[in-house]
DNA sequence: AATATTTTTTAGACTAATCTAAATTTTATA
DNA sequence: TATAAAATTTAGATTAGTCTAAAAAATATT
């Protein structure tokens, strides 16, 4: 049986190593976590005692198949109720996220089973995030960034990439959102900035957006 | 903001004060919490610099009025969820107690009060226990126990004093459950058991089983 | 009322998770 | 490759919540 802690320090090391490759460093964890160096490495050293991460002193972190699993589980909660609040509680996508971080640590198997069914078996999350099944096995999308996307070629927005609030509500007053249907009308040679027409209507977008804007061609 | 154990201390308390009147002693609290008496006392003191109980030593505790309205916004999320568990999640009702101990302690006011607009507003858990409203105002039942319900006259069952799950599935078994209109046919002087009419089934019930069960008359 | 029993509190210790400051190792740079 | 800078670890301290054992107070009993 994990801790809180132990939970919310598992689905960082998840999580940083899905952007990057090889092992997770101290100081990136201690970032994400909001944590000083030293009771990070504390912390690898319980979770290596436990078979969950493998570590070796200087070297960095990376998950045992174990650790895989409760990583994968607290994901599936987490995107489970956040598609709950969105869908039933009339919440905003850039609302969901620091309640679904408490609700994410609730320890009932039949609780997000049931969850699960009651949603329709999602498969993604308010931000496009694929959510893991029963089994812990997700599918994503075969999807670019918006900066990909060929001039003229039709896409479907199904994601992004930063999911802070600020950036969320950002997308809302463009009126872009999951399922969006975007082409790109011009790309500026000078800084990158796009034209693009998003639904109906037609927008600049700044490089930094739409390296944040995940497409499906 | 409390703590997860502040606010399950406050919690006891609450519902120790409502069957006892006066102030609360130290063990009964202990015994609820499944602490040692020691570590109530430490709690007793923590809770008083707060200002959310009244505590003297040797004296026991009770509830200011601030430490009332933080256990009600506590009752009143385990009652929701809940109540949600039932009526959404196809839980029973004896197997809800223990994951609504985990959402009870959920911060997120937009959640509950979004929670209770889905469930339509509900007034009762599905033990028949009454839900506090926003304001945290709740009015129970006229209500009393079936052991004072007289003879041939007709009742309902509208909640149960022993919420824990063996009563509740011998309930089952009886089918027995809130909203069973209820018939005292006759009592038996020797050991006070009773014979009832339930919904359509004629049963027998010990005293015990009855100074359980709340009855509108 | 004196004594015994029970309840409650105090004192001191423990654990998990954190911190700061110093030491060590790795990585980058000249 | 030697040195500087950055990252990481160790050592020791802190806090919240708990415990045990002993002391003190309240309550019950003779």
């Amino acid at each position: 049986m994990q801790t809180l802690s132990t939970e919310n320090y598992l689905k960082a090391i998840y999580h940083a190593s899905q952007s990057a490759s090889g092992t997770v460093a101290t100081t990136s964890i201690a970032n994400k976590i909001g944590a000083k160096p030293s009771s990070v490495t504390d912390m690898f050293k319980k979770l290596s005692d436990q078979k969950l991460v493998k570590y070796e002193k200087y070297q960095g972190v990376s998950l045992t198949s174990e650790g895989v699993k409760t990583a994968l589980r607290i994901v599936r909660k987490h995107r489970l109720w956040e598609s709950f609040l969105v869908s039933h509680l009339n919440f905003n996508w850039d609302e969901v996220h620091q309640v679904a971080e408490q609700l994410e640590h609730i320890q009932s198997e039949k609780l997000t089973n049931e969850l699960e069914r009651f949603l329709d078996y999602p498969t993604h999350d308010p931000h496009g995030d694929p959510i893991p099944n029963r089994a812990l096995f997700m599918k994503s999308y075969n999807k670019i960034l918006l900066t990909e996307l060929p001039l003229n070629k039709e896409g479907v927005c199904v994601g992004v990439k930063d999911n802070s609030s600020g950036f969320l509500r950002y997308l809302d007053r463009r009126q872009i959102g999951i399922g969006t249907p975007i082409l790109v009308l011009h790309r500026e040679d000078f800084d990158q900035s796009l034209h693009i027409q998003a639904g109906n209507s037609t927008l600049m977008i700044t490089q930094k957006t739409a390296e944040n804007i995940y497409i499906k061609p």
